[in-house]
DNA sequence: AGCACGCCGACT
DNA sequence: GTCGGCGTGCTC
């Protein structure tokens, strides 16, 4: 066993070989972090994957320098979950690992340059900037390349380094510094020694002299006696406002008092006082057992809740089962403002043994919560995707609320996975037990209930016997052809809401489309407003008063004129979720209407203020996109309206129609909450098209099957699986060119109906890059294995076309 | 990925 | 003539 392969942070197909020291032989083991050489001096923060005896044959390897853990930072269960997530996401390992790790934990080399040692330079024939650099490092011996730059302009800096080393007078070194510093607090008491009346009568009449210091004497001897056993922060001292550090530090000086330093950790954990959770209701307690059966058999539960019927009591109770039995929990949820909620009501149970991990932490906290993760000091975690790849020890039970929220797989950062899929292969390796929790399961996991995959566990009723909201369809067809709408609402939908706010309760308007209006369009000459970097058109944001595109976060000034023809007729089509909040305040001009998108939230506090307020009952009415969907579990909200349903409908994906039910579904359970009175409108020009009617009678069964029989007869998941290939490039000619030749390359492997493509993308130029997309549908089941070793011979065949090889590649695996 | 090497246009 | 642009090649 003299070799390993190592993960580098870089995104490289595969693992490296390289060698092991005979004095390393004993210690080193897969999953320890290892400082190697790669490419030169560069040292990178390598992970052993595997250690083996196969001597390579086509290069020489290189030595591992040292290793950096004494024990597996990674436990086995996450090598094996990491080996899986990238043969079945096709990504290489080292993207896996840049994803996985905060950064901290994988430090890169540092270049710094030094004088050679016992050079005479010859100052005579050096230009400026070589002397300041060298009568730099005479005076400090190694300098940092990003130190350079505060003498040296920007781009001589390479020029100057490298005329240097070639007149042999510096040389280059790599360093690595431990980043990662825990964070210390100041912390006083008065010295051990002194602490008896005599000396402390002395010490006092000494100070008479400094009445300040005295005081300050004297308040720290309270705080002493007061709590012998508490720690007195140093800062705590100066709140009262009377006393400086220089009192502080004339004490220290005179040896009466000892400051010292605690290491503290930077995430707060909660103090306050222990809760028990309430009982559970009977269909709770069926469902719960339902859910203790399937453990039992060893199966993975899809708790199917309607909304506000308690699933999150089911998860709290089998947390505590979990950790009662020793081992840990994961709580994933899609986004970290969902976070907070179940985050109060999990830390009144738990307090100090529950931690969070999520895309907002600073780096250093990550490390923190590493670290409390691998010495089992926290019981429970809550947290998002990338929650995933901690260092847990002996996870017992993950649970994946809201799981068919499409934010578990985003589609721009790579690796690509699906967090609901990856948790449960994660709690496969780890022995845990799985909870997929929704109130709108995705057709997906239905599926795999229907199969019997998954325990299939559904809890219809409301907690305390609330009832479910009420749905009516408005055919807004009639309203116009009656006469009976203004704007974009019908009369009677008014008329709802009015009688909503009579009765002093609150609404919810969705309306699934940020800005103002979606154009604005010239009526002369047709022109309309293009983002320069993408092949979009510009939304008009009335509140922002510019254009704004979607996609890469472009801003421009809203036109007075037509650029093109000087025509000040510009008209502005699409309605956005601004003009239906505008609209909604001229119709009840008394009522309190607030909107709530991405645009209008993006303050800080915006949206804790916003949700006061609606708390606090000063909102009527609440105009927003999907955003209003998540978490806005309020009492006194008895009406939900959709205006313009049909939008939701009209988006091209196969996935359309499960949104638009998913999002229905999860707004309307804001409505009716404590009265079981709710009414949710669905205004639409197609009152009969089938996903409206399946909503308005609420059967759960009928809809999935609608679903899955539209699936299964356009050939879509769960019927197929799926994987998109995208080919992005600035050069529009030279993807379509490569997005061709990948295409016949897939051909060649795989029948023809498997392969559709290469398209342009909808959307056809994104920040400058052409896209362009193959689309690849793949039977399931043990063909599929095979199929997919096909997908991976292409790509390498794509590859090792050099010329094609800046053209930059994702793929999609169940896209 | 990122860094070095190598080949062509815009400037002193 | 050079400087520096980026296309290409390679890393255990």
């Amino acid at each position: 066993m003299r070799y390993a392969q190592i993960i580098l942070p870089l995104n490289l197909k595969g693992s490296f070989t390289y060698r092991i020291p005979e004095e390393l032989m004993p210690s080193i083991q897969p999953g320890m972090r290892v400082l190697v050489p790669f490419r030169g001096k560069k040292i990178y923060t390598g992970l052993v994957f595997e250690i083996h005896d196969h001597e390579p044959e086509n290069f020489i390897p290189r030595e591992i320098i040292s290793i950096l853990d004494e024990f597996p930072i990674l436990p086995k269960e996450q090598i094996s979950f990491w080996n899986w997530l990238s043969e079945y996401y096709l990504c290489s390992p080292g993207e896996i690992y840049r994803f996985a790790f905060p950064s901290s934990l994988k430090l890169e080399s540092e270049t710094y340059l030094k004088l050679r040692p016992n050079v005479a330079v010859d100052f005579e024939n050096l230009d400026v900037n070589e002397m300041y650099l060298i009568q730099a490092l005479e005076v400090r011996q190694l300098i940092n390349l990003t130190d350079i730059e505060a003498f040296i302009p920007k781009k001589e800096i390479i020029k100057t380094i490298n005329s240097l080393i070639d007149l042999q007078y510096i040389e280059i070194d790599e360093k690595i510094a431990e980043k990662y510093k825990a964070r210390e607090v100041a912390y006083v008491k008065i010295n051990e020694k002194f602490l008896n009346n005599h000396d402390l009568t002395e010490i006092l009449s000494k100070l008479n002299k400094a009445p300040r210091q005295k005081d300050l004497f004297l308040l720290i001897l309270d705080k002493q006696t007061e709590t012998p056993s508490a720690y007195i922060k140093k800062s705590e001292l100066f709140e009262a406002g009377n006393f400086g550090s220089l009192h502080f530090k004339a004490l220290v000086d005179k040896n009466f008092v000892e400051e010292y330093y605690l290491q503290k950790d930077r995430l707060e954990s909660y103090e306050g006082e222990i809760e028990e959770i309430e009982e559970l209701s009977e269909s709770q307690k069926l469902a719960k057992k339902e859910v203790d059966k399937a453990f039992e058999d060893n199966k993975k539960v899809l708790l199917h809740g309607v909304t506000s019927s308690g699933k999150t009591h089911i998860y709290l109770e089998k947390i505590e089962e979990c950790i009662n039995e020793g081992k840990n929990a994961l709580f994933l949820l899609p986004e970290i403002s969902l976070t907070k909620q179940i985050t109060l009501r999990l830390e009144k149970k738990y307090g100090r043994q529950l931690g969070f991990y999520h895309q907002k932490l600073t780096d250093f906290e990550r490390v923190e919560v590493w670290r409390k993760i691998k010495n089992n000091d926290i019981q429970i975690l809550i947290g998002t995707r990338n929650a995933l790849f901690l260092p847990f020890q002996n996870l017992g039970l993950v649970i994946v609320d809201e799981e068919h929220d499409s934010a578990y797989k985003p589609r721009e950062v790579s690796p690509y996975f699906n967090a609901k899929d990856a948790a449960l292969v994660l709690a496969g390796f780890y022995k845990a037990g799985v909870i997929l929790g929704s109130a709108t399961p995705s057709v997906e996991s239905c599926y795999l209930a229907r199969k019997d995959k998954l325990k299939y566990v559904f809890l219809g009723e409301r907690f305390g016997d609330v009832k479910l909201p009420e749905y009516e369809l408005i055919n807004f067809k009639e309203a116009q052809e009656s006469k009976k709408v203004s704007g974009n609402f019908s009369l009677h939908l008014i008329d709802e809401i009015r009688k909503t706010l009579d009765e002093k309760n609150q609404a919810i308007i969705l309306h699934n489309r940020r800005g103002y209006a979606n154009v604005v369009e010239c009526e002369t000459c047709g022109y309309v407003n293009y983002c320069s970097n993408c092949d979009v058109v510009m939304t008009y944001h009335k509140s922002a008063n510019e254009m704004k595109c979607h996609y890469c976060g472009q801003r421009a000034s809203k036109p007075k004129t037509c650029p093109k023809c000087y025509s000040e007729n510009l008209n502005e089509r699409g309605v956005g979720v601004e003009q239906i909040h505008e609209e909604v305040s001229k119709i009840f001009p008394d009522s309190e209407v607030d909107r709530m998108d991405v645009d209008s939230m993006r303050k800080k506090f915006a949206y804790e203020k916003l949700y006061e307020k609606i708390e606090d009952r000063e909102t009527d009415i609440v105009v927003g996109t999907q955003m209003i969907s998540k978490g806005l579990d309020f009492d006194h909200i008895e009406l939900v309206a959709i205006p313009k349903a049909d939008s939701l409908l009209y988006v091209q994906d196969f996935r359309a129609e499960e949104r638009a039910y998913q999002l229905i579904t999860q707004v309307s359970g804001r409505a009716g909450r404590v009265s079981g009175k709710g009414k949710i409108l669905i205004q639409t020009y197609n009152p009969d098209h089938s996903v409206f009617q399946l909503i308005r009678i609420n059967n759960v069964t009928k809809i999935y099957d609608y679903f899955l029989k539209e699936r299964q007869k356009f050939h879509y998941p769960p019927f197929t699986k799926l994987i998109m290939i995208e080919l992005k490039h600035r050069k529009e000619e030279k993807v379509n060119r490569a997005s061709q030749f990948l295409g016949s390359v897939l051909r060649k492997y795989l029948p023809e109906e498997c392969v559709l493509g290469p398209e342009r993308a909808q959307i056809a130029r994104l920040n400058n890059l052409y896209q362009f997309q193959i689309l690849l549908k793949l039977p399931r089941g043990k063909n599929y294995e095979k199929f997919k070793e096909m997908v991976l011979i292409s790509l390498n065949e794509f590859e090792e076309i050099t010329a094609y090889q800046s053209i930059r590649k994702a793929v999609l695996v169940d896209f």
